[in-house]
DNA sequence: ACGTGCTAATGAATCGATTCAATATCTGAT
DNA sequence: ATCAGATATTGAATCGATTCATTAGCACGT
C-alpha cells in the first residue's frame, strides 16, 4: 500500500510537502506541486482517511439513518441530503433501520466509532436514552420528521396539522360535506396530526361531518380493504369526500371504489392522499395529494447539522415546513 | 474525548490490557476485565475506529453502491446485504449513485479512502477503468446485477433470458398467440436479454407471433403511453398477451387498456410484468410477474465479497440466479 | 557585502488503538 | 524453599497523515 512517505521519497521532497500539496496547494511552489502530483498518480496513491482523521480530528462524513429506504419520501430526502453535503464536501453514509431498534443502534455505534461529523436520524420509537448518549459524547444530531419535545437538538419536520387541514378544506370548498378520514392508528404522531387538521377544517362548516375509519396499516392493501368496507354500504351510504393519511392508502381506496358500478371519481366521490409519491400522478385517476417539501427537508437537515457542528454550544432550532396542496383529477 | 489511555489510568492497568479487554477478553483475568469494563462505561469510552484501523489495518465496513435506492429491487437487496454482513460483523455503508457517473465516482473515492473491506457495486454504464483502478489498489469488488465480460471480478446476476422465456412461455401455454413485448431501449442489457428469452419462447410455437413496442422509459407513465397507443387500434388489432420488461410498465399498460370499454384482463388480454414489486400484487388486477431472488442476491453478493477478501488471489465466480414465475389474476 | 523580508521546504512530534516481546505473578509439584 | 510452567500484565514501537516551529533559499535595497 502506497503511503505519503513513498510519494515523498519518489518525488524527493519531505512528507510535509506532500501533505501541503494535498491540503494547502498554494503554499507549495508550482514546480514542486506538479512533480508531487505526478508521482501521486504514478504510484496510485490514495490518502488513508483513518490516519488523516486520527491526526487532524476531522471527518468528512455525515451519518443518515432512515426508517425505510424503500419509502420514496426517505429516498428522495436522502438524495437531497447527499447533494447538499457534497456542496460542503462531505459525504452522506446511509443506514436503513427498517423500523428496527437493533439496526438503528448498530448504525449509531458504527457512526460514533467512525467519528462522523454528525448524525441525521429519523428515529424508531423513543430514542431519548440514545440521544442523551450521543449528546454526552458530543456528536451533533438533527432529527428528521420528528421533533424533540425537550428541544435539545435541532429538527426538520412538517406541519401535518396544516396538511390535514388543507386537504379537507380543499374538498369542503368544492362543496363536499360528508367527509371520511382513513388512516392507521393515531398512535403514530403524524397520523394523529393529520386527523386533527381534518377536524379543524370540518369544524368551520356547521353542515359538514367527519367520519374516521381506521385502516390496518398504511399500505395499498389496507386501503383497498377499507374501501371495500365502505363500498358495502351501497352508493347512498358513501361519503362524498375521502382524505387518506397517505397516498398508498388512497390508491387502495381508489381501486376498491372504482369497482362500484357507475361510481365516478371525482364526480360522485372526491379523494385526496398525502405525500405525493410518484404513483399519485400515475394512478388510474390522477390523485390529489398534500406534498411535503422533501428535497428542502433533506438540504435543511444537513444545514442544521453543519450549524450544530460549527458552534457546538449554540441553541437548537426546530424548522417546521408547510406542506403544499397538489390538486389533480381526483378532486377536480 | 475519552481515549484508551484515560481508561487505563482510571482502571490502574496498562493500555495493552484495555485493548485486550476489547479484543481478546479471554486473555484478561476476570476481575481485571470487569474493572476495566466498568471504567469504560463510566467514562463513556467509544473506540476510535480511525486509530484501530490505522494500526490493525482492518476495516469492518463494506461499501455498497446502487443505481437507485428508491427502486424496490435495490432497497430490498441492500437490506439483505446488511443482514448478511451483520452476521460476519461488518456494516454496509450505502451509497446511491442515481445513475450518475459523478456520484458513483465520489462514493468509490470515499470508500477507497476509508479503506473499506470491499465494494459491492451495481455500476453506471461502463466502469472498466474504475474496475481496473480498484483492482490495482487491491480493493475487492463484486458486481451486482451485471457481469464482467472479462471475468476479472465476481458477480451476482439473474438469467434474464430465462426470465423472458418463462414469462412468454406461460402465456403461450395458456393459449395466447399474438404476443407483444414492451420495453425501453434494448441498449440496456437486461431489457435485451428479456426480449431474447421472449423470442425463444415464441419460436417454439409456429403459429405464434411477437411484436416489439419500444417505450420511452421504464416507468408507469411510459407504460400508459404505450398502452394508449395500442388501444387506438381498437379491440381487433390488439395482441392477446403482453409481456412488459418491468412491473411499472405493466401497471401503466394495465391502466390504459382497462379504459377500453368492455375489455377484460385476463379474459381478452393477458398481462405479465417483471420484478414483483409490492405494487404488482395490489394492482387493480393482481399482476403476474417474474420475480428475481432479491434477498438471496444481496446475501450472496456479500458472501462472494468475503470470499474475495479472504483469498485475494483466487479466481472470480459468476453466480447467476434463476428467476421465478409468479402467476396472479392478470394471466389466469 | 550585508541585512531585511519573503516564500518554500523540512522533519520531528502527534493523534489513539494494537501488537508483541519482555516481565511479573501465581500454581503446584518436588 | 525452589523451580518449571502457565497465566496475566506491561509498555514501547507502530500505523500514516497533519501540524508547526524551524531552517533554507532567494530577491532586493543600501
Amino acid at each position: 500500500m502506497v503511503s505519503i512517505k513513498d510519494v515523498a521519497d519518489q518525488a524527493q521532497v519531505a512528507v510535509g510537502t506532500v501533505s501541503n500539496v494535498l491540503n494547502n496547494p498554494d503554499r507549495v511552489a508550482e514546480k514542486t506541486r506538479e512533480r508531487v502530483l505526478n508521482v501521486i498518480s504514478e504510484l496510485g496513491f490514495v490518502r488513508n482517511d483513518a490516519a488523516r482523521q486520527l491526526r487532524a480530528g476531522l471527518s468528512r462524513t455525515i451519518g443518515l439513518i432512515v426508517l425505510d429506504v424503500s419509502n420514496p419520501f426517505f429516498s428522495s430526502l436522502a438524495r437531497a441530503a447527499e447533494d447538499r453535503a457534497a456542496e460542503s464536501d462531505s459525504t452522506v453514509l446511509l443506514g436503513d433501520s427498517c423500523h428496527d431498534v437493533g439496526r438503528e443502534g448498530r448504525y449509531l455505534d458504527v457512526f460514533e466509532q467512525q467519528r462522523v461529523k454528525g448524525v441525521l436520524i429519523s428515529p424508531v420509537g423513543n430514542i431519548d436514552s440514545r440521544l442523551e448518549q450521543l449528546r454526552a459524547h458530543g456528536v451533533p444530531v438533527v432529527l428528521v420528521d420528528r421533533v424533540d419535545p425537550q428541544r435539545r437538538v435541532s429538527s426538520v419536520s412538517v406541519d401535518d396539522v396544516a396538511g390535514g387541514y388543507m386537504a379537507v378544506k380543499h374538498m369542503l370548498t368544492r362543496g363536499r360535506r360528508r367527509i371520511a378520514f382513513i388512516g392507521a392508528s393515531t398512535d403514530i404522531q403524524q397520523v394523529a396530526d393529520r386527523l386533527t387538521g381534518a377536524q379543524q377544517a370540518v369544524a368551520e362548516y356547521p353542515d359538514a361531518e367527519l367520519e374516521v375509519v381506521e385502516a390496518a396499516a398504511m399500505t395499498v392493501l389496507a386501503g383497498r380493504a377499507a374501501g371495500e368496507l365502505l363500498a358495502e354500504r351501497g352508493r347512498g351510504g358513501l361519503p362524498d369526500g375521502i382524505f387518506c393519511a397517505n397516498d398508498l392508502l388512497a390508491i387502495g381506496v381508489m381501486q376498491a371504489v372504482l369497482l362500484i358500478r357507475g361510481l365516478r371519481i371525482p364526480e360522485d366521490l372526491a379523494l385526496i392522499g398525502y405525500d405525493d409519491i410518484d404513483f399519485a400522478q400515475s394512478a388510474v385517476v390522477p390523485l390529489s395529494t398534500v406534498r411535503r417539501p422533501t428535497e428542502l427537508m433533506g438540504r435543511t437537515a444537513v444545514e442544521l447539522l453543519l450549524e450544530a457542528i460549527d458552534r457546538t454550544a449554540a441553541e437548537s432550532r426546530q424548522v417546521i415546513f408547510q406542506p403544499e396542496l397538489v390538486t389533480r383529477g381526483s378532486t377536480l
